[in-house]
DNA sequence: ACCTGAACACCGTTCAAGT
DNA sequence: ACCTGAACACCGTTCAAGT
């Protein structure tokens, strides 16, 4: 039995691990196919272009990423947990076969990528930018989110970073020490 | 007048500069080639796979970094002149067209590098952090560079995210304000 | 609505052939 | 020593044709 839209989503699927593990420009619409059990023109009926799918994938993880959040700041954990759980969340993408951020890679690869991606990848930094902003602010009485922006462009910043660099040491231990420097000098405070 | 290797050194002038402006995957020798005015069957003359360019490449840009941080630590100058100097050699990628360090680039397509040129960006990684743990150690009396070797790792995490995402901004300011913030909160004591 | 084969201009790589 | 054209199996994309 398959419905509608099964094969897209399959697409989706497919392509979302191989752009986390190659990135954009090693995607393969053949490979992609294959994995499906179609053919490769078939692949152009549901993403026109290679760019279409990209900025598909990035908008579905910039969505995920939103509601994860929003999620979290509803948990009721404090703020150590709340921003464990964060790191926590990139740190599933090296532990499944040494992945990264789809997003991240993405933004290796900015100069390749057509408008339309790279309007998605913008918007899930920035959805991660606001919610550290606002997660900030909450426990600081003074302070806007809009004045601690800068700060929360660090924290991204440095999240993203570890990743990259845990991942070129194919050790998810590696994020983890990592964060746990950031949040012993205060930076995820 | 052309002298012996001139060929060779025009195919990794512009090899580098199109790996840091679009990573490994989308270097094409035929437009190499073009740039260098020769045949794509010659590119392969000098480097018998494109693998083979991408070890030579980021070979070469991690004795360029032993080199310069080598300097730095000699110039006599203090820890934040040379932490400053240190971000800088990362600010003038971004400078140059939203480049990025060749090595951090090739980091986010580890999978796709073969093992030469995953050694090479090893070597990299490797040459950073040590520069920084000694240079952590030199102000530290009691402590050794190889205890600081964590705090290191987090630094060079945190300055190639910076970059990473100061690129998908396409604004050199949004790294340097990432950078204050990190020296303001001590990350780069 | 969804899939396909065939064609196009690209790509890295190989190799026999040139100078 | 250095370069080349031609060939190979790949790639994204298009399109007329199928069901």
């Amino acid at each position: 039995m398959s419905s509608a839209g099964d094969t897209r989503e399959a697409i989706m699927q497919a392509g979302r691990l191989a752009v986390q593990a190659h990135g954009y420009n090693a995607l393969s619409f053949r490979e992609l196919a294959k994995e499906v059990g179609i053919k490769s023109a078939s692949v152009h009926y549901h993403f026109p272009t290679k760019g279409d799918l990209a900025a598909a994938l990035a908008g579905r993880y910039a969505d995920e990423a939103e509601a994860f959040l929003a999620e979290l700041s509803a948990s009721g954990q404090g703020h150590d947990e709340v921003m464990r759980a964060y790191a926590g969340a990139f740190r599933l993408a090296l532990a499944n076969e040494n992945r990264m951020c789809l997003c991240g890679i993405m933004t290796a690869e900015y100069d390749d990528l057509p408008p339309p991606a790279r309007t998605e990848v913008d918007r899930f930094a920035r959805v991660n930018v606001e919610w550290l902003a606002r997660t900030l602010a909450a426990r600081r009485p003074g302070e806007t989110a809009r004045a601690l922006e800068p700060r929360a462009v660090a924290i991204f910043a440095a999240i993203e970073g570890a990743q990259l660099i845990a991942r070129g040491r194919k050790d998810v231990a590696a994020f983890d020490q990592i964060v746990t420097t950031y949040q012993s000098i205060g930076l995820l405070d």
